[in-house]
DNA sequence: GCTGTTACTAAACGCTGTTCAGTAAAACTG
DNA sequence: CAGTTTTACTGAACAGCGTTTAGTAACAGC
């Protein structure tokens, strides 16, 4: 009777086939660029086939910002291990904003893309995000309670410190500093994480 | 010969009849919800009609964004009536931010929106945007010669001014603030602000 | 070997942005 | 005013998109 059991694996391998394809054709063209008939081609199945495994183009988006938020907590894990919690915060937001500039379609899909955020707050890769976020604010809590900072409003300065970042990211990412000689762009930045640093070290 | 003149202004006429529409509808349903035939509907001409006054749907664009950068331009104009330079920056600051957080549409277009900015640099737009970053660069300049900061890098200053309220903003208006439940938003977005001040003073 | 289920697809639908051939009015010319 | 050209506009179409449906061929169970 291991045929059932066959039969959800196969459905299974195919939900991940259809994924893969989807995430190389992503990396290759971006996400406006690839389409369901794209991904259908690149597993060789008809367009319709795809939609017997996804609902919709949606839920293959919420599977890759999975995958997205997965990458990004794995790129940020190594702060984890360091000790001191001011050290580990500051490598924190090193790794942040290092991952969004290697990896600017995935962060791009996980905090600016304007899909429907109605249906994926119970899903997977928002508890992903929540998690990562939640060992953030807890090393804000652990510098809080360490003194490393005057203010005790651990909430506030770590959203400063996540508006900072994100900001940063995302006025790169979307080329909105055109402004700034192409050269300069990765030392500004460079140099505002370092000022905030130093701004937070008075906080 | 008053006939080229009377046409010329029809023409022009024309186009801002197209642009209204195009905003009021936008201000409606949002950029993805308009498309060329509504914005046709709207006017009372055909859907071909519109192509003969813009290029495409990406000039509209490109007309909306210029519009969405004067309302901020008009919305943050009162803070440059501030004589003391550092009172203008805080002003300049709150203003920019109430601009996104009252519009997060017209906000989204002007820095949100993945539209191809390839050809929008030497147009009126960018060219009104560089006038209001110019205005914010100087008054941190100002700031700077009257030593309200440590630091003398103008310019990453400036840039980490800007990274923090445009994090700000953009993660109040993309929904990524949803771990917060909606009635603290806006109230940690202020308290953030008002640590991010006071983190400025001894920078 | 027959029957019902499963896996898949060709073709279509309705929606986009955009183009083009055709038309009727307006402007120019004599 | 009559004849010609130029202008302003449109209906119908195209290609591409996400998605649905009717139908088919292979498989599983008896």
């Amino acid at each position: 009777m291991g045929i059932i059991q066959r039969k959800e694996r196969e459905k299974e391998e195919m939900r991940q086939l259809i994924l893969d394809a989807a995430h190389d054709l992503f990396r290759e063209k971006g996400y406006d660029g690839v389409n369901i008939r794209h991904i259908a081609e690149a597993i060789e199945y008809s367009p319709a086939t795809i939609y017997l495994y996804y609902k919709d183009k949606n839920e293959i988006y919420y599977a890759l910002q999975f995958m997205a938020a997965a990458a990004k907590r794995d790129h940020v894990a190594p702060a984890m291990s360091v000790e001191n919690p001011w050290e580990r915060l500051i490598e924190f937001g090193r790794l942040y904003i290092d991952f969004g500039m290697q990896h600017p379609d995935w962060y791009d899909l996980l905090f600016l893309t304007r899909a429907p955020m109605e249906h994926i707050e119970n899903q997977e890769c928002w508890q992903l995000g929540l998690a990562t976020h939640a060992f953030f604010v807890e090393t804000v809590q652990a510098c809080v309670d360490q003194r490393y900072f005057k203010s005790t409003d651990t909430q506030a300065i770590a959203y400063t410190l996540w508006c900072h970042a994100h900001g940063l990211v995302s006025l790169f990412v979307r080329e909105r500093m055109r402004m700034y000689p192409e050269d300069q762009r990765v030392d500004l930045a460079n140099r505002s994480f370092d000022m905030l640093v130093k701004m937070a070290t008075c906080l």
